[in-house]
DNA sequence: GGATGAACAAGGTGTTCATAT
DNA sequence: ATATGAACACCTTGTTCATCC
């Protein structure tokens, strides 16, 4: 997010990077649910992340070291396994919220810009 | 600006597009002036768009019917031959201004969202 | 068949090059 | 040197394919 040069809104990204940390803080996490939550929640506002997007924020999130997987977890005989993730450096997280703020407060005032110059 | 499907924030093309149509309401207008213009407007907000865009969006504009060319002027001695736009169907722009309001309300929304979810 | 992940393809935008005055 | 435009390249994101239980 540093660059302050010729850019214009926050990217899909650091949107989701964002929500997934709120996830891990909210200890109920893996990515498929954390994608069907999302789509729930977003529908409405015509968004629905695919899982693609999810999971490479989620592999983004551990690349920088925020995030680490800790464990794949089996549940019974329902075929499937999951994999949930913990903080690797919480203080990172933190600075990394605050920093995405910046960026969504930033593009919400280009949006409201242009609501009020155009019409 | 269809479809309602897994789409995220406006798109830049767009918010430009809006503005190149408001510029050319006031007759105001050629390329490089409407870039100083939103550059000088918007640096304050980390945004600077490049004539690139710029000029891809005065030409989305004519393709999708709603502006034309009118005339290219030489202003003297000064190396330099601009083109200016009119309208060439007014009704559509209105519309398409209609659409990405509705687009802008929108992403606005998301953003709000995100911020009273996380933070 | 439900979850994760990688590969591939398409789209959007930035950078560079070309042309004309 | 300024304005326009096209070509090219990169980055972001969507779609498809692969693998594991």
């Amino acid at each position: 997010m540093p660059r302050g040069e010729g850019k214009f809104l926050i990217k899909q990204r650091a949107f989701l990077k964002l929500y997934m940390i709120r996830f891990v803080e909210e200890h109920k996490m893996y990515g498929m649910q954390a994608m069907d939550e999302l789509k729930t929640s977003f529908k409405s506002l015509g968004y629905e992340p695919n899982h693609s997007e999810i999971y490479r924020s989620l592999h983004d999130l551990i690349d920088d070291g925020i995030l680490m997987r800790t464990k794949k977890v089996q549940e019974g005989a329902k075929y499937k396994e999951i994999v949930v993730y913990q903080f690797a450096d919480y203080e990172k997280a933190k600075l990394y919220k605050k920093q995405v703020k910046t960026d969504l407060d930033r593009s919400m005032s280009l949006l409201r810009k242009a609501l009020e110059d155009v019409y």
